[in-house]
RNA sequence: GGCGACAUCGCCAAGUGGUAAGGCAAAGGUCUGCAAAAUCUUCAUCCCCGGUUCGAAUCCGGGUGUCGCCUCCA
């Protein structure tokens, strides 16, 4: 299996720290706020990968941190007029919410920042000890300077940095370039006593620290947003580097971002989206079709059409499991040497660096031989059981029996009354009063119900939107 | 100023030297009272110019265009 590391800029075949295992780490969200859809195709592509890996039978262990101190939310908190504990209360149950709807599997482990702050003051404490690390103030600074490869995750040379970015002023740092450890409370704001006052832990502390408890001082695979490889997680390497003395993380993998026709999304550019406003409208699998259709390390551009474009192709796949009736398969059929030839093709994909584009082109050739009337019954469904199978790795599928049944949203009334309905259209169609027949028809259609009539009778669904 | 990415059918998108995956949409056939759905069929030579090669969307050089990071940010 190969993969690309952004330390290296280059694919590499993945040789874990302990063979059969897989220690993952991704940068998860900052309460302040519900998450949008930029975070989410984080948040997919890592579910993915995940995913992926525990097919190839690896033991997974996935950490996904959850920071619930910060400037943010100190400022949300204000702005809601609601304490710090409340806005992140709110936050991570929402969180977890919308991440359950996308069918994003949990994490083994989500540790919050506010459990770590022990562990926290003592790594810093370290830090400081060895030098690596000043007081100020009351605030602990990281001294960059003292770590010789700072930048090497960027490719960023400090003296690069100083020639175009702007400079924050803070007369307590020695260079500007050196980092927040600890912060020192203002009166009024969250704070934990520590050997440098009362104060709480920069951002970038909490995710060194967490990775070492839970996954060890080197671990295999660091994730997150493509804009978090400067500074957050040069920061990261410069602390669990200088603690560990040798490397922290072997691969780095990094999602590109998200764009809104084009444009970079932003709050005051007005062209923002929640994962949780779009999934009132769409479903969870076309956004994740959506994410899936394109490499994740390419930038992604997001518009209205395109997700309506994925949801008929996600259609598509279902329809191959109605047409086939997967659900009433008494056993799963075995593979022949087609299907295994296929699963062979999606695994190689898969192991190019997770191309899930092809991927999801094999799931669909796959549903394609489902619909062929030319093959055996036999051959037919053991297609679908495949389709099944490697939709399921890519993380489509969930509550299948659900969804093929249409039960979902439909009270068992509401379903008889659209029966009772079509038996009177069968009336009308009888007596040729197509008038009155499409007069059902066209009324139901009006609220989203669909007609269709087959030769083994009147069919009837609900329409997406 | 520094670093990096990208440009493939109407739309989305894969493809890193061997003759263009897949999805959406569209067109035509079958089916239907008419529809819908389903199904079958059809549908690109890869931004421009030059070079390397038996052979390039794929490599090199030069253009043009788009985007990202360098500051909180997935």
């Amino acid at each position: 299996m190969k993969i690309y590391n952004t330390m290296t800029r280059k694919k590499e075949e993945f040789i874990p720290v302990e063979p059969g295992k897989v220690k993952m780490y991704d940068c998860g969200p900052t309460v302040y706020n519900y998450f949008h859809i930029g975070n989410a195709r984080n948040l997919l592509v890592f579910d993915v990968i995940r995913r992926y890996f525990e097919f190839q039978d690896f033991q997974v262990t996935y950490v996904q941190n959850i920071t619930d101190i910060d400037d943010k939310i100190i400022a949300q908190s204000i702005a809601e007029g609601i304490s710090t504990e409340d806005v992140t209360a709110k936050y991570i149950s929402a969180f977890l919410e919308d991440m359950d709807k996308l069918d994003i599997k949990k994490p083994d482990f989500q540790p919050l920042a506010t459990q770590y702050i022990e562990k926290m003051i003592a790594f810093i404490q370290s830090l400081e000890d060895m030098g690596a690390a000043y007081e100020s103030a009351g605030d602990v600074y990281f001294a960059v300077e003292k770590f010789e490869n700072y930048g090497k995750l960027s490719g960023r040379k400090l003296k690069d940095l100083k020639v175009g970015a702007r400079i924050e002023e803070n007369e307590q740092k020695n260079s500007p370039f050196d980092f927040t450890l600890w912060k020192n409370a203002k009166p009024g704001e969250p704070a934990w006593q520590s050997p440098w006052g009362k104060g709480r832990p920069g951002w970038h502390t909490e995710c060194v620290v967490m990775s070492r408890d839970l996954l060890g001082d080197t671990f295999d695979i660091h994730g997150g947003g493509n804009d978090l490889v400067f500074p957050h997680h040069e920061n990261e390497i410069a602390q669990g580097e200088s603690i560990a003395g040798h490397p922290y993380v072997n691969y780095w993998l990094h999602n590109g971002f998200l764009n809104i026709e084009g444009e970079k999304m932003s709050k005051s550019a007005g062209n923002f989206f929640l994962a949780r406003d779009i999934l009132q409208k769409y479903s969870a699998e076309a956004i994740r079709y959506f994410f899936l259709s394109k490499h994740y390390r390419s930038p992604i551009d997001f518009n209205e059409e395109i997700i309506i474009q994925s949801q008929a192709a996600v259609k598509n796949l279902y329809h191959s499991l109605k047409d086939i009736d997967y659900l009433n398969f008494s056993e799963l059929p075995q593979y022949s040497a087609l299907q295994m030839e296929l699963r062979q093709q999606f695994i190689n994909v898969m192991d190019d660096d997770f191309n899930t584009a092809r991927a999801l082109a094999i799931v669909f050739e796959a549903a394609k031989e489902v619909r062929n009337k030319n093959l055996v019954i036999s051959e037919r469904m053991a297609y679908a059981r495949l389709m099944v199978e490697l939709g399921e790795v890519l993380g489509f599928f969930r509550n299948l029996k659900e969804k093929l049944t249409d039960v979902d949203n439909f009270s068992a009334k509401t379903a008889s009354l659209v029966e009772m309905l079509i038996s009177y259209r069968q009336e009308f169609k009888k007596d040729k009063n197509w008038q009155w027949a499409d007069r059902i028809r066209n009324d139901l259609a009006a609220i989203k119900i669909k007609l269709k009539d087959t030769p083994q009778g009147t069919e009837w669904e609900i329409e997406d939107e």
